[in-house]
RNA sequence: GGUCGCUUAGCUCAGCUGGGAGAGCAUCUGCCUUACAAGCAGGAGGUCAUAGGUUCGAACCCUAUAGCGACCACCA
């Protein structure tokens, strides 16, 4: 019992975050409690790469969700945060060829099984270093629960999802162009081509046109290489420039073929020479144009993007190179007109930054249409929302221009996709099990589809099949479905948000989350991204070292609002290692003057009448102040966190916690708590441990750590643990207002009497007697030494009957009913005197004049708030009576 | 080109439905007052990007302009 109220001399976050961390998990305290009475609240986590490591966008993310579930967790709710990992196709298969290139291998040389192998030895040998992160960041998830869009349950979700679509019509298979990512050897989506300007060169061609001898049509490039394949010449048919060859043919250098000339919207008259040599083989737009004129497909590469045989010359050729013999080649024989500087955007693969081909092949979609409009409905009606609500837009713009989704991927690490070939007739057989035989001829001659899915195909199920589905009776899934967050950055809104929306509905009826929380990205201390080319990266876990994991989360939300950026201050840790240490202290401070245990909850007893209200008699009117404050921040904290404005609820906890607990009670409440007396002692114990234990409550889905060790030093907490207590009692109607309302006007009155004596130039050192007029606060006023302390320039307070004690140049101070007095030899303003004998304006001249101005506004007058009006008119009063006080004492010295 | 966001103290940012401009850091002054110098008590510092409009009253609402940023589309 000795030992329990102890807390270490110095702060060190290290004494006690993963020892807090292991026994939080050790209790079970993450899973969902067994009440099953109590309504759910559930999360899921956005998986991380499981091969990936912690940085501050993920500190981010899961620290908004831990705050959220904690939160949710203290209100009673049956709360479930469901970790996980993805198996990232792409970025992990390209990590595994890489390794083996440096061993010289191949992943063909593996072969499919032995690479696969290979994949799960790395993912096991790397996956899981995230997840110890996030024990680090105080996740509170539960880790039983934790899955992998690879593992058994996951896979059988997918397969399910896959034939489901396929048996509705919305899943099939066409030759379409795709983007090609020439190094990882697969198709990729739109979403995964980023753009980068490089420097390159617009080439001028002509081509002559047939039947004459010296008339051209001069088409511009940036592509020369892929002349080769070029099966018309466009013009734009309002172009009058080349409107008289539209329908004639023209000669192909190189190829001495002939093509047609065609008009086509789509060219852009001012762009190069307003003629556009089409390749439909290599280039979205020409593709498409040569699908609407039915031109043929030449492909001029071969399928490792070298040159293909059309010509002998270049066959086998790197694209670079055959790019300049051909410009040579066109040189020579005259068609170069000329070229020109020109910079463009590449697309480059998001992964590994090697250029994307457009490329024709035959690949898997999922038709988006009805999907798409569905998932734009539920939120159009209100059935899932943004936060902020701006970012619906873009979930808008992305779901109505929505293309068909290219599902296939020429990868081996994923989930393979369940279609078989038979190598005898033809069909196409989807199924989830490899069949014995065709289901058309019989024949045992099946071939699987080499190909797997697309990685957000799988992650598009994450929110149910984490929970069991397509076991629809699954304890999980029956409780904890439809989910309520969803935590991410605006970045994967159309990668993921959009497709776990299309799928949700599709396959469950739901939506499957309620709200959307949208965060931005963590920038460095100069507003630039953090990047591993940059090196400005700043590890969450260094941070953590340091200055401890509250002091991290912390920092990424005071003074935050969701979905901006946030740019990560060193200075914003610095200030909230010292916030985490001012508690500390504090909490010292109380451990060691509290009075004994048992009293303390008699008291608490006492204090409390019927229905949990308070008796006013057992309490001073400071401590009836602090309470009533500190139900409303009960009250305001948990609708800002019920609103999702965590940022603000966060900055009024650590301003209610510093600057009206510690600063102003604390201090007031030193001589009661010094006291003699042990009822005064009691008394003031139960009211600092309750304000302190509620504020704690409130902290702790912020800051989990510091929070919990110093609640379980504190008297009155029992045998729970501050993460499952119960978030304090929230009340609307306010008990003390009314004192509440009195303390406040003594604090303005001392800053009002601090606030003349600067006006009126007095030291700061200058101590003066301060008369108080006696009023009904008298008693109280009396009993609360604290302010006199507060009042640290008075040396000396005298309280009078009436006005009549007062001496005739005493300077008054009245804020509403409270009436304090200085006697004018207290306070001499040497400078202003001198303003005044040069007829300049005072200060307190000034005062007044704004005063008068405003009072004489008929708008302001009538139309404002009176309350507002009020103040106006006492503080003008007020100003105007010092004036008068000051003429009379220049009159009485003149 | 389209959409959206930002512009507030020296710096980084808050500011909910319009009622005399806020925090942290930095800076200046005075304090080692027995929880805390990682602290206490004060001070200085802002035409709230610009120009109009609505209103008794605008950082906030409306319109336009400028600068910055993001996303989408296009880029022969």
């Amino acid at each position: 019992m000795e030992n329990k109220h102890k807390l270490a001399e110095k702060f060190n976050p290290k004494d006690f975050e993963d020892k807090l961390y292991e026994n939080w998990e050790k209790k079970g305290y993450f899973k969902p409690s067994n009440d099953k009475s109590k309504e759910t609240y559930c999360v899921m986590m956005p998986p991380p790469n499981v091969t990936g490591k912690l940085h501050m966008g993920h500190a981010l993310d899961c620290t908004l969700q831990d705050i959220l579930v904690r939160y949710k967790r203290m209100r009673g709710y049956r709360t479930l945060w469901l970790p996980g990992s993805d198996h990232a196709a792409i970025s992990t298969e390209m990590k595994v060829v890489q390794k083996l290139k440096s061993e010289g291998k191949t992943k063909q040389d593996l072969g499919r099984e032995k690479f696969l192998e290979e994949t799960w030895d790395w993912t096991h040998k790397y996956g899981g270093i995230i997840q110890k992160q996030q024990r680090k960041l105080g996740c509170s998830c539960d880790w039983d629960r934790n899955r992998f869009t690879l593992d058994d349950g996951m896979s059988d979700a997918v397969l399910e999802q896959f034939i489901k679509l396929y048996e509705k019509g919305l899943i099939y298979k066409g030759k379409r162009m795709v983007n090609w990512c020439t190094s990882c050897n697969t198709s990729i989506s739109d979403a995964e081509v980023e753009y980068k300007e490089e420097p390159s060169h617009l080439w001028h061609i002509r081509y002559k046109i047939t039947g004459t001898e010296d008339e051209y049509i001069e088409v511009a490039t940036t592509r020369p290489e892929t002349m080769l394949g070029d099966t018309a010449v466009a013009v734009h048919p309002k172009d009058k420039r080349y409107k008289h060859l539209v329908g004639k043919t023209c000669i192909l250098p190189i190829m001495n073929k002939e093509i047609p000339i065609i008009a086509d919207e789509f060219v852009e008259m001012e762009f190069g020479t307003g003629c556009v040599k089409i390749t439909p083989a290599h280039d979205m737009n020409d593709y498409q144009a040569g699908l609407r004129h039915n031109l043929e497909i030449i492909e001029v590469f071969d399928e490792n993007f070298k040159m293909g045989d059309l010509v002998p010359e270049y066959k086998g050729m790197e694209l670079k190179e055959a790019r300049e013999k051909i410009v040579e080649k066109l040189k020579e024989i005259g068609a170069l007109v000329k070229t020109e500087e020109y910079t463009h955007n590449v697309a480059k693969c998001e992964r590994c930054k090697s250029t994307i081909e457009p490329k024709i092949s035959e690949q898997w979609f999922v038709s988006m249409k009805d999907l798409a409009k569905r998932a734009a409905d539920a939120v159009r009606n209100g059935e899932t929302r943004f936060i902020p609500q701006r970012y619906e837009k873009q979930y808008f713009h992305w779901l109505d221009n929505i293309q068909d989704w290219c599902i296939s991927r020429q990868l081996w690490w994923g989930h393979r996709i369940p279609a078989y070939y038979c190598e005898d007739c033809g069909e196409i057989i989807v199924s989830k099990k490899s069949p014995e035989k065709c289901t058309k001829c019989g024949s045992k001659n099946l071939k699987q589809d080499p190909d797997t899915l697309d990685t957000w195909f799988s992650s598009a199920l994450w929110p149910f099949s984490t929970l069991g589905w397509p076991n629809e009776n699954s304890e999980d899934y029956k409780e904890f479905y439809p989910t309520q967050t969803l935590v991410t950055g605006f970045d994967i809104i159309t990668f993921w948000i959009s497709r776990m929306m299309t799928q949700g509905l599709e396959f469950t009826n739901q939506v499957p989350f309620k709200d959307v929380l949208v965060h931005g990205i963590v920038r460095d201390n100069l507003g630039r991204k953090m990047s591993k080319t940059l090196g400005n990266g700043i590890d969450p876990l260094d941070v953590i070292e340091e200055h401890g994991t509250d002091a991290l989360r912390f920092s990424l939300l005071s003074g935050t609002t969701m979905g901006n950026d946030i740019r990560f201050m060193p200075e914003k840790v610095e200030q909230a290692s010292n916030f985490a240490n001012k508690i500390w202290n504090a909490a010292k401070f109380i451990t060691m003057n509290l009075a004994d245990d048992e009293k303390v909850k008699e008291f608490e007893l006492e204090v409390f009448e019927k229905n949990h209200k308070y008796n006013p008699n057992l309490l001073k009117i400071e401590d009836k102040w602090i309470l009533n404050k500190l139900d409303k921040l009960i009250a305001d904290v948990t609708k800002n966190i019920d609103n999702y404005d965590l940022g603000i609820a966060l900055d009024k906890i650590y301003s209610f916690i510093w600057n009206e607990f510690c600063d102003w009670y604390i201090e007031m409440v030193k001589p009661r708590i010094y006291s003699e007396d042990e009822e005064t002692k009691i008394e003031v114990s139960y009211v600092l441990n309750h304000v302190f234990t509620s504020s704690l409550k409130l902290l702790h889905p912020f800051m989990p750590f510091v929070t919990s060790e110093i609640y379980s030093k504190l008297i009155c907490s029992g045998t729970t643990d501050l993460m499952i207590s119960s978030w304090p009692n929230i009340i609307e109607e306010f008990a003390f207002e009314e004192e509440e309302q009195t303390v406040e006007k003594l604090k303005k009155l001392i800053a009002e009497i601090r606030n003349v004596r600067t006006k009126m130039n007095v030291h700061p050192s200058k101590k003066s007697k301060l008369l108080i007029i006696s009023s009904k606060l008298d008693k109280e006023l009396k009993e609360s030494e604290g302010f006199l302390i507060k009042l640290g320039f008075a040396n000396e307070i005298v309280f009078v009957k009436n006005e009549k004690e007062i001496p005739q140049n005493a300077v008054s101070i009245v804020v509403d009913d409270l009436k304090v007095f200085i006697p004018f030899e207290e306070l001499v303003d040497i400078e202003e005197e001198i303003k005044r004998l040069k007829g300049e304006k005072t200060k307190l001249e000034a005062e007044v004049l704004r005063g008068e101005k405003m009072l004489s506004n008929p708008g302001f007058v009538n139309k404002a708030p009176e309350k507002k009006v009020n103040e106006e008119k006492t503080k003008l009063e007020n100003y105007k009576q010092m004036l008068i006080n000051v003429e009379e004492r220049l009159n009485s010295l003149t």
